[in-house]
DNA sequence: ACTTAACTGATAATTTTTCTTATTTAAGAT
DNA sequence: ATCTTAAATAAGAAAAATTATCAGTTAAGT
């Protein structure tokens, strides 16, 4: 990354968390600048671990906090596991998940048009391709009915 | 799911057994069993809670290894999470994921052809769709070299 | 500067997952 | 059918990951 686009990036930052009321303590930048510095997609443990340093008294709680303060606020994104937890599916064949982000509720989808998309290129330049799944996240019908049931008594 | 395909089931999974040398123990019956007449992709702790009632000594550290035995064995599968923390991404924009089986690294790829995919009508039909994205399983250049280095020596 | 809502850090509590070890059991050999 | 043994189970402790509580601190708007 060029230092242009990362002074973009820090600006973007820093403005989203003004208009968002998000306040803008030392503490969040470099939780964010230690996430923009690292392409490795880290965990909370990891980013906590890459600012212990220059932070000697922060705790991972905060860390854990700020993150998801982050992602709910769209600055930055959870990689794909919405559900918290290790799931099983009895089902071994290739296919597809629809998972709904409000109950973590996860649903097949088979559909012999995905089963046909093309791998990228890049995908099997360097490393062996092994499978691939698409991942759909929705709100699930359950969900959005109860929205509507509350928003009734609001 | 008719029961004539859940005993076809239950009978592959016994000849799986076998096969792989697994006891067929009354537990991992159950354990199998739990999993197939539950579509929801349950947790360990889900599929514990499931049979505590006919095997109320279980532990729920079998029913981890369990899973895992048949996971390793190809005889269920795990839902998309290959990586068992939660890992954060600062690029928002739609994107894709490729990850290591072996390393558990995660990497972007960007792909327009990916982005055109058509959204099956099944995914929107009942829910409202937010997103997607594309998760290549690939045993990545590192891990490749690595595993070729060992053979070497071994 | 003042006020307040938001944030932090310390700690405890919970949840999830893994490990250890003694005991039991499934499955093949006798 | 019984014996043997490698594999599996149960119990519990331990480790790892995540969330909650709360008192003290700080950012940011008046």
């Amino acid at each position: 990354m060029t230092e242009q686009t990362r002074t973009q990036l820090l600006e973007n930052f820093a403005d989203k968390c003004r208009s968002y009321r998000l306040s803008l303590t030392p503490q969040r930048i470099a939780i964010y600048k230690a996430l923009i510095d690292d392409a490795s997609h880290p965990s909370p443990d990891n980013i906590y671990q890459t600012i212990k340093s220059d932070f000697p008294t922060i705790s991972l709680a905060t860390v854990y906090k700020t993150l998801e303060t982050f992602e709910q606020n769209g600055i930055i994104s959870l990689v794909t596991p919405i559900h918290n937890t290790v799931r099983y599916d009895a089902k071994t064949e290739h296919h597809h998940h629809i998972v709904c982000i409000k109950c973590k509720k996860i649903m097949d989808i088979e559909s012999k048009e995905l089963d046909a998309l093309k791998i990228p290129d890049a995908v099997a330049k360097q490393n062996r391709f092994v499978d691939f799944s698409v991942h759909f996240s929705v709100i699930c019908a359950d969900c959005l009915a109860k929205a509507k049931k509350e928003a009734v008594h609001s």
